[in-house]
DNA sequence: GTTTCAATTCGTTAATTTACGAACAAAAGT
DNA sequence: ACTTTTGTTCGTAAATTAACGAATTGAAAC
């Protein structure tokens, strides 16, 4: 009984689940929109503790959505384009548009 | 401090986990290539138990993604349109499509 | 009325997710 | 050296997810 998921499908699971929580999708809108941001703005914005959006943003990172510059002693995290745009592919097949 | 999150955010956010399975991306993709489909064929082709199976079509039913259709003994399924418009209405705006 | 078919629900288990505060790390400024 | 700033990691707890087989339902078909 071979796979009959393909790796497309799994890799687009794989970026849904990365984008299936709410704080998530804003961190990757605003990213879309503002080419980056430093991780300590949206502690301030989000109500939520610094260590729940570390882990949040850790997942976007796990999941190749973005990535993370130190700039001492900040971190301006912004999308990685490469996997973005993949995402963006598969989505747009996927959904036929 | 009132919700940053917007409701939209959070309704992309649900239609994201909903397809952060690659068992549910198969059957949302299958669904939207051939307009319908019983649960039995899907137990033939897919590698997982029936009850398994049967927690994901709830899964995509309670997003709202898809319906199922009574026609004893079997049941039929297919895209509740008007969320699936809508999914794609938000995936696109979200990924500037 | 009982059997059969198709699918769901139940009960259970293991793993993952989400959240928090406290503790820790790294680097710069004092 | 020590303090401050910024984030991450740790430890923990509660909730959710994913999976299975067994039991159940519901509606024909016999």
């Amino acid at each position: 009984m071979k796979d009959v998921i393909t790796n497309d499908q799994k890799k687009l699971a794989r970026y849904s689940k990365a984008m299936s929580h709410p704080i998530r999708i804003y961190i990757l809108e605003l990213l879309s929109n503002q080419s980056c941001c430093y991780s300590g703005d949206l502690t301030e914005i989000l109500p939520i503790a610094k260590s729940t959006l570390s882990q949040h943003l850790k997942e976007l990172k796990n999941a190749g959505l973005i990535q993370g510059e130190i700039e001492t002693p900040k971190i301006k995290y912004c999308l990685s384009r490469d996997n973005w745009d993949e995402a963006k592919k598969y989505f747009k097949l996927f959904l036929n548009l």
